[in-house]
DNA sequence: ATGGCGGCTGAGAGCCGA
């Protein structure tokens, strides 16, 4: 099972970049994120056209995620608001779409940028990844394979950040975000691509400006976490850089992991 | 130190991202 997670920063503009890439890579799963489109006009009909069903959850101009499945994938919610016990959190940003496809359970997540340290954008940031946290929680003892994929705006060390000094404390950096990623950690997820790669240099986001992605200055803040079962079967995990180099691209790159799954495992519910 | 770029809305220039 191959599964990926790409920030695209607007479907609508990215939409042919797209439909190349699903031809070529033919991912089981795909999480998208600021798709920046309402859900009526999500192109459902292109992207079933190439062999995707698809589950979204938008609104115009902002924010926006989406999950393309080869299989039929069934919605769990769209919000931590459908979540026992956080039923007073309700969310009108759309940063959050979970499903089960088959025997996997995805978590779909655009976290909050933050803006700056200190900022009222901040403050909700962290908030945010505290729900977040509960929400895991629940969910690992719920689904034995359990994948929290998406652009979760964390650069979780400084191997994961092209000028550690620079970004010392600065917003994705700081120390408080960087803790909600280990508390993830600890909580029983597994960060597939640092089960693979150990070495700095390798980025998900490179800014626009400057020629960033020509000079590989960049952050990984794009994650593929996997509950421990499922990452025992995770066979490989990288970047794909290749979009990020083409006319008009996103400034996030997919992320893609690969999974030797057991036949017949059931998830329960 | 600041802005660089690019996408959004709504028809300007300003907001937002990371």
């Amino acid at each position: 099972m191959k599964i990926a997670t790409w920030n695209l920063n607007s479907l609508r503009t990215r939409l042919p970049q797209l439909l190349s890439w699903l031809d070529g890579e033919r991912p089981d799963l795909l999480a998208l994120q600021e798709t920046k489109l309402p859900d009526p006009e999500f192109p459902a009909a292109e992207l079933l056209e190439c062999g995707y069903h698809a589950l979204c959850a938008g609104q115009p101009a902002y924010n926006g995620v989406a999950l393309l499945s080869r299989v039929v994938p069934n919605l769990c919610f769209t919000d931590f608001s459908e979540f026992p016990g956080l039923t007073g959190f309700r969310d009108p940003q759309r940063r959050v779409l979970a499903a089960v496809c088959t025997d996997v359970c995805v978590l779909n997540l655009y976290v909050p940028n933050g803006s700056e340290v200190g900022s009222p954008k901040y403050a909700y940031k962290l908030s945010w990844l505290e729900r977040l946290q509960e929400v895991v929680r629940a969910l690992l003892r719920r689904h034995e394979y359990l994948l929290l994929v998406g652009d979760l705006n964390i650069a979780p060390e400084d191997r994961d950040v092209w000028e550690p000094r620079a970004w010392k404390d600065k917003v994705l950096c700081s120390a408080p975000e960087r803790e909600h990623f280990q508390r993830l950690l600890e909580a029983g997820l597994e960060d597939c691509l640092r089960k693979h790669h150990a070495e700095g240099e390798l980025y998900s986001w490179w800014d626009y400006r400057n020629a960033s992605f020509q000079r590989n200055q960049g952050l990984r803040i794009d994650h593929i976490l996997a509950s421990a079962s499922l990452t025992q079967c995770c066979l490989s995990c990288h970047v794909d850089k290749r979009p990020r180099g083409l006319d008009r691209p996103s400034d996030h790159a997919p992320v893609i992991a690969e999974f030797e799954l057991p036949a017949g495992e059931p998830d329960e519910s």
